[in-house]
Formats: structure tokens, C-alpha cells, sequence
DNA sequence: ATAATTTCTTGATTTGAATCAATGTATTCA
DNA sequence: TGAATACATTGATTCAAATCAAGAAATTAT
């Protein structure tokens, strides 16, 4: 999706809040293994992912643990850091070439500003956000394992395919061995014959 | 905090905004044990609460897991059944007479419209409320034991001596005997010797 | 004040996921 | 294409918290 056509889904703009907004986000391209957001740096902007992959994660002691992953057609940013300014103890980077249009700090306030239409937009990402976070925290304090990985499948099949096992292994909050066993388990049960491709 | 005290605080509003939601609130009082949002009714509503205090739970077979805690001075409601509109999965019960200030999704809806500093409070509130979701999120997710109770001490002193231990127990998610082992370890340790009042 | 009930503690046992370790299977890259 | 590396599976063992089970302490009601 483009950005444009994402900005038109929040809300009904004015040609001039359209073209306004526009002309603050740039382009950029990210490779295979770039960081979007280093540990320690400051998130300052939100990007529109065009095209690509990242994950979100955080170090405890040496262990990555992964928190989110943005994919095309999505607003991303660590957004706990925007929100509280301080800095990123989560960093963001791409897990596939990927093409981003971004926005920074002071454009977006000034959208705010400037606008009652934008500061609409800002109270439903804020929305949204606060529901997709509650949704996958209520997902990881009180489904089963299997549970966990079977919801997964049938709510992101296409990142089944595209994200190496451990790493959503780490997403579920559960160790690579537990992962392949719990999979064994549901294919056995027939639960999931159809959606792991990759693995069959 | 009275009401007028607390909406000031987010924002610069004229006196005829701050009049024209004043009058949209309206007040109530709930006893001990009363229910504030019962499973399965619609979330449409958001309450300050002046005096008080009150559990979110949920119930998974047969057992109440606690999701949060309200107290005086904050706003409260299922945010999450209010944001997706359906039927609630989580009841809110006063765990203390309690004295609220209540506005409908209609009243609130028709501030936000009407005025640009209003639909800045939502966006202001839907922010905080994503930053302390993800902030419980991660602890429970991430922290050890010892680490989820004395932190929760340090943040929500007043909790420990007004919440039973096994209400904390749950909202930490852990079991009552856990949380007893544990708390004895800290005791033991030092660590919380001046903050549990309550069971020394 | 005493009984009844609720809440908390402590001990013994079970359990299920983490860890440790090895092998097998895919991908990547010279 | 073959070697190297990264990833996934499987088995054996460990471990920490849940569960089970009493009993003790605190709170509430009469």
C-alpha cells in the first residue's frame, strides 16, 4: 500500500492537509540486517513502511527478546520511546530490504498543530496502539503454548513464512525447542496441516 | 483531586470548554463489591474517580486473574471494550466504597468533535494508556519474581496495604503461595523491610 | 469476646518448560 | 558445488513454580 492511500483510511482530509502532511515524510531504504533504531538513540520519528520488514526486540542480558515486527502497510516507530523521549532501550531493525517514508518528531507535532483532522490521527495510532498491546500482553500472560502458536499462525500466516522459527519463538515469549515440539504437537493433531508450509 | 483539578491538567481550556464537559459528567457511588462494568455489558462510559478504588479482572476457567487496579485520581474504564466496542470480557468491581464522575461515549464523542484541545486530551489519555500498558506488559513478561513484587511495592505502596495479597498475587501473576515465598525471601534479604507495614 | 470466615503461610509433591547436548537439515557464500 | 554457517529437531536432565494439603493468623460478623 502507499502511504497516501494509508493516510486516507484515518480520516477525511482537505487537499491542503493531505499535500501538507506529504511533504514532510522522506523516503528511505533500509537493508537486510540495518538498524531503523539503535539502542540508546532517541526515537524521533514514525516511519510508513512501504515495503520490508523489521522487529522490535530488547537485550536482557545477552538474549534478544523480540516484541514486535512491522510489515508493509503498517506505522512504525518504537513508540514507547516517542511517547516518553527517552532513550531507545528497544532497537528496530530490518529483517528484509525495505522501503520507508518517514516522518519526524516536529513535522508530526506541527500536523497536530496545525490541525484538528491530524490530531484526530494521533488519538487513533495512540488507540490502536494501546489495543494492540493489550491484545498480545492478555495473548502471553495467559494463553497456553499451544494456544500462542496456533493464534499466531492463524493471525500472521505471511510472517510464518518470512521470520526464522526462533525468532518467533522469541516473539511467543517461549524457547526455540519449545516452539518446535508445541508444532510438532498441533501438526500431529492435525491443527495446523495446511498453514506451516515452510516446515512440511 | 477533584474532577475540575484533574482536566486541567491536560490541557489550556477556555472556561466554556471546561463548563460544557463538567456538565456532561455525571456522579455515582459504589459500595464495597459493587460492580462498575459487569462481563458481557458494553464498556461505554469513563469514569474519574474522586475516592475509591477498583479492580479490572478477568476470568479464565473459574479463576479471576487481575488485570489493574483504578484509584482516586485517575480515570477509569475498559479501555479496551470501550476502543473495540464489544461486549466486555473484563468486569470492574469497587473493591472500596468508591465516589466517581462518569461521561458517555456520546458526551465525550461530541467534546472531541467540538473542540481541537478536547480531541488532544483523548489523544493525551490514549497515549498514557498504551505507555502503561506496555510497561506492565514488560515487566511480567520480563522480570523475575523478586523483581515483579519489589518493584511493585516501590510503584504502589498504598496498594500493598489496601489490596489483598492475593489480589496482588494475581495482578502479578503468580500464585498466593509464590508471592508469600517470595515476600518472606525479600523480608529475609532485607529489601523491603520499611514498606510492608501491613504484615510485619 | 467469640465464632465463623477469609486470608496467609509453610511443607511436600508434581509438572512442564528451560537448559544442556547432540544430531540433523537448510541456507548462504566462496 | 561444496564447505561453512545458521537453523531446527530430538532426547535427557534440571529446576522453579504450580499444585495439593494442612494449619496459622487475621479479619469480619454476631
Amino acid at each position: 500500500m502507499k502511504l497516501q492511500e494509508y493516510l486516507k483510511t484515518f480520516n477525511k482530509f482537505s487537499d491542503k492537509e493531505l499535500e501538507d502532511a506529504l511533504s514532510f515524510f522522506y523516503q528511505e531504504k533500509l537493508k537486510k540486517g540495518d538498524f531503523y533504531l539503535k539502542e540508546g538513540q532517541y526515537s524521533n520519528k514514525v516511519s510508513f513502511i512501504e515495503s520490508g520488514l523489521f522487529r522490535l526486540f530488547y537485550q536482557v542480558d545477552g538474549e534478544e527478546k523480540i516484541t514486535l515486527f512491522f510489515s508493509e502497510g503498517e506505522f512504525m516507530t518504537d513508540y514507547f520511546g516517542y511517547l516518553t523521549q527517552s532513550p531507545s532501550v528497544r532497537p528496530i531493525q530490518a529483517l528484509e530490504d525495505s522501503t520507508i517514508y518517514s516522518i519526524d518528531r516536529d513535522n508530526l507535532n506541527q500536523l497536530f498543530n496545525d490541525s484538528k483532522n491530524w490530531e484526530r490521527v494521533g488519538r487513533i495510532l495512540a488507540e490502536s496502539a494501546y489495543v494492540t498491546s493489550v491484545h498480545r500482553a492478555n495473548r502471553l500472560l495467559h494463553d497456553d503454548y499451544d494456544t500462542r502458536l496456533s493464534t499466531f499462525i492463524k493471525e500472521s500466516p505471511s510472517l510464518i513464512q518470512r521470520v526464522p522459527q526462533y525468532m518467533i519463538a522469541s516473539y511467543l515469549n517461549m524457547t526455540p525447542e519449545t516452539l518446535s515440539r508445541v508444532k510438532k504437537r498441533l501438526m500431529q493433531d492435525k491443527l495446523i496441516k495446511h498453514t506451516i508450509h515452510k516446515s512440511l
